[in-house]
DNA sequence: TGTACATCAGTGAACGCGCGTTCACTGATGTAC
DNA sequence: TGTACATCAGTGAACGCGCGTTCACTGATGTAC
């Protein structure tokens, strides 16, 4: 049996059109939501027939399995490379630019908020077990750094917490743990606590149920944050 | 043309029949998600054929935004209810009784989370304009009473806040300021602060993001209840 | 360099499915005199 | 109280649609000798 070479001019075209299909049906997401995202629509979209598009995924949840990674590893990367714009010695800053950073991507890609975080697409049957994929893992130890930093200012606010490293999922534990070895499992709470204020404001927003409330979710979002680092006793730089 | 009585028989078996495709249609979102809801999959469970349903619906999406509208409903309740079992001279009590019934009924009926916060079901068209629903005002309007109680403690840590009345929705305020004169629009995005804290948490959860991260999502609630009573500086009683 | 063969991307027709909706209808229930 | 008529809930067959997936195939591209 020969193998094909990697770099062979059929491995690029193969490569070439996966792209293109991935493409074609995050554009299509992009219009129509996570249930535009059909075979059918993506071959027409691409002048083929239906069909071939089983050469490159063995079946449509595959495809759409790939296509949520895809979008979770680019709201991590949009996340992460915020967070290290702001300087390391500025963690109010380094908040302020993740938080930001989280919302602007979901108002960008508002389908692509939903795929990830809303409905999975009608159904589509997720891979069973495995662990969460490592992209999604990524967005959420972003935010276990930003607890640590705030951590020595913060902590005598969680005097009574109650939580133990028995309350943690072990995948995380073991991101988070070789990382920040004096982290105590209250910091890590507080992570999960911030991920879900942020998270529910913007998706709020991003569902049109903040449409009906206030005409400034900017504002909204601002002062959150700006409560959050006060909270937390964060000093702000200069 | 002769007008049915309201109380013959006719319209008390056609009463009945409308409630029960409501009821078949919820209980299909509950066990197979809003994905569900087909006319021919409550037609197959009523013993009916699909077309029937068009005496008592003029269309599938009337049926969703009537389902929709009894869910918010049966969620306002539950946690209007809640809260004013809790005795209005303590409102950290209040809170927790509000933030709890929430949870706890999106947990009771994730399905029904997911119809009135989530994606909408596929191909669902919402009827154009017209304000939201009046129970989903309830659910925040509620909140607002919540900052109301807690406001004279929290007041102070607002003062910078930027919020005038123009930046919230008019329907908004006709329900709010008319019950709380003396509230001062810092006080109202408060309010709205901390539904998308509460909602964030427990979308989360029902959508599955928790799962990977914790295994004591209860824990990290009650800890996110008694942080926001402790930031705001309401007293517990006793 | 030329030829025989293997690989493999994509075609085109077809399958069975469940869906919302329309149509002409039937038979039971209620109403008017 | 009895009869003629209007109302109306529900039937059954059919429409056209888009979907995922399977099948046998064709024709171009690459490979081995």
């Amino acid at each position: 049996m020969t193998v094909t070479r990697s770099t062979g001019r059929r491995a690029r075209l193969r490569a070439e059109t996966t792209a293109e299909i991935k493409k074609v049906a995050l554009a299509l997401m992009a219009s129509g939501g996570p249930d535009a995202i059909t075979l059918r629509a993506i071959a027409r979209e691409m002048g083929m027939t239906a069909n071939a598009i089983y050469g490159y995924f063995a079946t449509r949840d595959d495809l759409v399995t790939t296509l949520i990674d895809d979008v979770y590893t680019a709201l991590a990367d949009a996340v992460q490379s915020a967070w290290e714009a702001a300087p390391a010695t500025d963690p109010a800053a380094r908040i302020r630019a993740w938080a930001e950073a989280f919302r602007t991507w979901a108002l960008t890609h508002p389908q692509g908020f939903r795929l990830v975080y809303g409905d999975p697409v009608p159904g589509y049957q997720a891979p069973e077990g495995g662990p969460a994929p490592d992209a999604a893992r990524r967005v959420c130890t972003g935010l276990t750094a930003l607890a640590a930093a705030a951590w020595p200012h913060a902590r005598h606010l969680y005097d009574g917490s109650t939580f133990d490293w028995s309350d943690f999922d072990p995948g995380l534990l073991a991101k988070v743990r070789p990382a920040f070895p004096d982290l105590p499992p209250a910091a890590v709470a507080l992570a999960l606590r911030i991920w879900g204020h942020l998270h529910g404001l913007v998706s709020l927003e991003i569902y049109g149920h903040m449409r009906t409330q206030t005409t400034s979710p900017d504002k909204l979002f601002q002062e959150e944050i700006a409560q959050l680092t006060r909270t937390l006793g964060i000093p702000a730089e200069r």
